[in-house]
RNA sequence: GCGCUCGUAGCUCAACGGAUAGAGCAUCUGAUUACGGAUCAGAAGGUUGGGGGUUCGAUUCCCUCCGAGCGCACCA
């Protein structure tokens, strides 16, 4: 590819100018604008200084000898600005990049950056006391996304939920659904949701009338875990491996992190307490580890459960927590580390720390808790969009920032999201593929086409951000940055449709229409490939939009 | 009080330390007897919260102030 050219024939350069081959901090990459060429490199303004001269004579030292042997594809080269040195490339560039994408018409911008790596994503893991709510999204689909980003560079990913089965919660959560079904007031803080009273319904239909605390316990923890799967399998999310908390007590793996910690000499006895001496190895104060009732805390269990999950043989794991729980990173990470596993640089497990969702319904924050009974579940969502609108909704920015899920955007006014736009740019070139076959224009093989022909800017601009995709999924990936491709392919349609506008594909030009119709199967597979990284579908025709003024209107 | 995260166009958000900070929505102007108009072209909109620093270059890194969210349990 034209990168590795271009990097070649730098470092060729350099050597044949008499300077330091390229270092860390010097980049090769498509110009952003148009004017300044097609590729630039910073290398002269970094160098500058230990050369001991200004940016733009060490440009000039490079070019002159960048000029001497010419990599391909390369038109001129020029300085501009501070010290950069540009590229202006031949289209013929872009042909070759044409071809990468019809050769790898599924797999086209993946890479093997993980190669090797086998990754345990774990996110959700939403307690096993209700249904997922509507913000619970959010993880759902950036979790997906991850998983497919990190496959797509070679890892092997697998994908977890940590049941939460052993805690106190559970508990309250029984109490609270055994309230319901004996029709009496709920324990204290218990869960006030009305999902309760349609659960103890459900529990008298199967059970009868005799159902004890025990059998309570058990049916309720079954029935919510049914429905979490459910709500995932409806938004076409799978989990390789539902862990239960109590397995690791069952096991002893909770004592034997215990006895571990003591021999290492990190524990010791305060209040009838025992404690992690955590503040010593840089996390904020000392945890608790064993309550003076003999209970292990929370830190505790989740070490066994992070050490188990290496156990089983995955080299690298990787936590989608939210925001709230931050200041439970450091203990976790500082703990790992006291055992043994993980660096300051790289700990384990990975935590990505993502903002909450706030919801909104007409303007109005809708504050959710299960506690208080204000629940609009993911299921309530799916109930009125699509899997793909609530996926790409979630994914339109960075997990960073909190996100607005508003409801009566999302779902009433659905047309306008964005997920539509870059659907309908793939059902378009699809119809164009679907039309010229029954017009019985067939497609030549790739190698018999002349692709010179394709000089329109509209074209080019398709075949540049495809040049761009591969860069573009191999730092999506190292950023767990989903987002990312949610941006390239929103503008990458937009690129779909200013060509569909501005260049007919079947026409009367044989070769024309033939280099086109090539052209818009890389258009497909560049829209097909990202959205199924996304886990959003790319539909080959929608339902035509019907005009505001068809629908019944409720007076009539 | 301590800590984590964030502050970019009217709104919602982008931007590997790079050149003139970009999109969508909303607003205003235009384009269609259609390879599917759920589209396209254009206009307008900014002291990147304030102030310092690092450097050839800062929305990005460091310090400080202001503002917002979230944590600071023998709950998870």
């Amino acid at each position: 590819m034209i990168a590795d050219d271009l990097a070649a024939a730098l470092d060729a350069a350099l050597t044949a100018a008499g300077l330091e081959p390229p270092g860390p901090g010097i980049e090769i990459v498509p110009t952003k604008n148009r004017d300044h060429g097609d590729w630039q490199t910073n290398v002269a303004m970094v160098l500058a200084k230990t050369v001991g001269a200004p940016p733009r004579e060490v440009a000039a030292r490079i070019v002159a000898a960048l000029e001497a042997a010419a990599p391909r594809h390369v038109a001129r080269v020029e300085i501009a600005g501070p010290g950069f040195i540009n590229f202006v490339l031949a289209p013929t560039w872009l042909y070759d990049v044409m071809a990468a994408v019809i050769a790898e018409p599924v797999t086209y911008g993946h890479g093997d950056a993980y190669a090797g790596l086998a990754v345990n994503l774990e996110f959700v893991s939403a307690n096993p006391t209700g249904p997922l709510h509507a913000g619970g999204g959010r993880w759902v689909a950036v979790g997906d996304a991850i998983a497919n980003l990190l496959a797509a560079q070679g890892a092997q990913v697998h994908r977890e939920y940590y049941l939460n089965d052993a805690g106190r919660q559970l508990d309250t959560f029984t109490a609270s659904l055994l309230a319901r079904y004996r029709d009496e007031p709920l324990p204290e803080d218990g869960y006030q949701g009305g999902y309760l009273i349609d659960m103890a319904a459900a529990m008298r239909a199967e059970l009868g009338d005799d159902v004890d605390a025990e059998q309570a316990a058990d049916w309720g923890y079954q029935a919510v875990v049914r429905e979490l799967r459910d709500d995932l399998a409806r938004i076409g999310v799978h989990f390789d491996t539902w862990f239960s908390e109590r397995t690791l007590h069952e096991r002893g793996d909770v004592a034997a992190v215990l006895a571990a910690l003591r021999a290492g000499g990190h524990t010791y006895e305060r209040d009838g307490a025992e404690w992690l001496a955590s503040e010593a190895l840089g996390d904020q104060r000392d945890r608790v580890l064993v309550r003076s009732n003999g209970t292990t805390t929370y830190l505790t269990n989740d070490l066994a459960y992070h050490r188990d999950k290496l156990a089983r043989g995955w080299t690298h794991l990787i936590d989608i927590w939210g925001a709230d729980h931050h200041g439970q990173v450091k203990s976790l990470q500082v703990a790992m580390r006291a055992l043994g596993i993980g660096t300051e640089a790289a700990p384990e497990p990975e935590i990505m720390l993502g903002q909450l969702v706030k919801l909104e319904r007409g303007g109005v924050v809708v504050r959710l808790s299960k506690r208080t009974g204000t629940v609009i579940t993911l299921s309530d969502i799916l109930d009125e969009v699509d899997p793909d609108v609530a996926r790409l909704t979630f994914l339109l920015q960075g997990i960073d920032t909190s996100l607005t899920f508003d409801l009566d955007v999302v779902t009433a006014a659905s047309m306008e999201n964005p997920v539509y736009y870059v659907q309908y740019a793939h059902a378009r070139v699809s119809s164009i593929a679907r039309r010229a076959a029954a017009a019985g224009v067939a497609r030549p093989p790739f190698a018999e086409i002349d692709p010179s022909v394709l000089v329109h800017e509209r074209e080019l601009d398709l075949l540049r951000s495809l040049a761009e995709y591969p860069e573009m999924l191999r730092h999506a990936a190292a950023l767990r940055a989903p987002h990312r491709v949610t941006t390239w392919v929103r503008d990458f349609a937009s690129r779909v449709h200013g060509f569909y506008r501005d260049c007919r594909v079947i026409t009367d030009d044989p070769e024309l229409t033939h280099a086109r119709l090539w052209l818009v199967e890389a258009t497909r597979i560049g829209l097909a490939g990202s959205l199924t990284i996304l886990g959003v579908s790319a539909p080959e025709s929608m339902a035509r939009l019907e005009a505001d003024e068809d629908e019944p209107d409720a007076a009539g």
